[in-house]
DNA sequence: GGCGATTCTCAGCAAACTCTCAGGATCAGG
DNA sequence: CCTGATCCTGAGAGTTTGCTGAGAATCGCC
């Protein structure tokens, strides 16, 4: 398996949650990108999971019962871990609650996320931590070139302006060039958990993207493939 | 029995599934994939059974009467085993009861299935959930190549199209390739279970299958064994 | 508040796909 | 060479799948 396929590899994650079903998903999709996984479902046993587990990033949600995400960050902080975290919050979190949170190399996700798009900002997180882990931070296929930093994604040299969503699905497609991705998995992995739409809104996105990356080009990267899914692959 | 012909060697496979002719139907046909197969028949031996034999892979029907598919996800989760996971859903599930199936390595095939179809579902996840194992994708005969990732034939290298019936088809031919098998066992394989036509879809979907593979080249990879079969075979 | 961008649903259309059938070709055995 | 059995293949009906434009609802930003 290449890196851009396990972007988690080697690299060790706690998660915080008490939401079992939450936890069990983060779990999962964790562990397939690659992460070596650590859960914690309270704020006592997350400080134990820090020392002992000794993560390279936690996800943490801020709102917990026991002890709430501000509490956890400051102790663990006051410990002198330095790494960075990943908040979970809820979509009506103040602004300034939100900043006061991020500081340094932290970054926030709120809920109800995609896990594609959690997991491009842990990987995000862990490359800003980590200045000696020098990784392109772009994918490329064939002249499509897809920028992770620079939010850019362009063709021939040419920008190409994508809403949210379709550089999401744009990003999914191309870490997974060269292969097959069912509507389903592509619904699980782009749109938010527990979305309960079906495919068609995929088909959709797929017009989209076609419309603005193939189109006006000459090559076409995006094949749909009848009955299976859908893929990008390199032309040569 | 080479690797190809033998998908599943050496792996073990726990199918979990109430209904007593599906069980014995994927048991057979399993374990003559070569796999080590073990069976539970409902959600508590399926546990105990994930414990006691370490299976590789679980196929689980998710429409079980005393614990469903879901429920015993998530225990087994909760003990901490990350083997992958292909569900059996009904055709007729609505989307959202079926969403968040193809998170992390874990997949999902509709029933009523060929078996063709499962077992290559099987090989796939437990392909992509170890990393350490560094198998070929793709499968050949000659100049004939077929890349199950991308879903896509080629032949001298020119890109061939096929339905996703042909594509099952061909691939259960290259599996076996070399050994002669009658159409009642293409039928049994590639189409689904229980179907109740006759012989001479075969016929027609091998005549598409030459069309495509055979005709536009000099050499045939395709035989017809008069009053056997069907064989796919290296021309050297 | 207003306006454009974005997200999502939906329905009509076009194309692909599956399967049946029947006439013709081919083969094996006598 | 005859004959029945087997297989091949083209035509076509019925179904499924995917594409796309239109429009409603929402969001974000001035």
């Amino acid at each position: 398996m290449t890196e851009a396929e396990r972007p988690g590899q080697g690299r060790r994650v706690l998660i915080v949650d008490d939401e079992p079903d939450l936890r069990e998903l983060l779990s999962t999709s964790l562990s397939f990108a690659g992460f070596e996984v650590a859960v914690a479902s309270n704020g006592n046993t997350a400080l134990a999971q820090v020392a002992d587990f000794a993560p390279d990033v936690v996800v943490l949600d801020v709102q917990m019962p026991d002890m709430d995400g501000f509490t956890v960050t400051r102790k663990v902080r006051a410990r002198g871990h330095t790494m960075p975290i990943v908040f979970l919050t809820a979509r009506d979190t103040t602004d300034d609650a939100v900043a006061g949170l991020t500081v340094g190399g932290d970054d926030y996700v709120t809920k109800p996320f995609s896990l594609a798009e959690l997991v491009a900002r842990i990987v995000a997180v862990l490359r800003r931590s980590d200045s000696t882990r020098v990784e392109s931070p772009s994918l490329q296929v064939g002249d499509l070139v897809l920028d992770d930093d620079a939010h850019e994604v362009t063709r021939a040299g040419k920008t190409i302006d994508l809403s949210p969503t379709e550089f999401t699905l744009l990003r999914f497609l191309m870490e997974n060039a060269g292969r097959v991705l069912s509507k389903s998995k592509i619904l699980d992995h782009v749109w938010e958990y527990q979305w309960d739409g079906d495919g068609a809104i995929v088909e959709t996105y797929m017009s989209y993207l076609r419309k603005k990356i193939d189109t006006p080009f000459d090559t076409p990267l995006l094949h749909t493939k009848r009955g299976v899914g859908y893929m990008v692959k390199d032309p040569s």
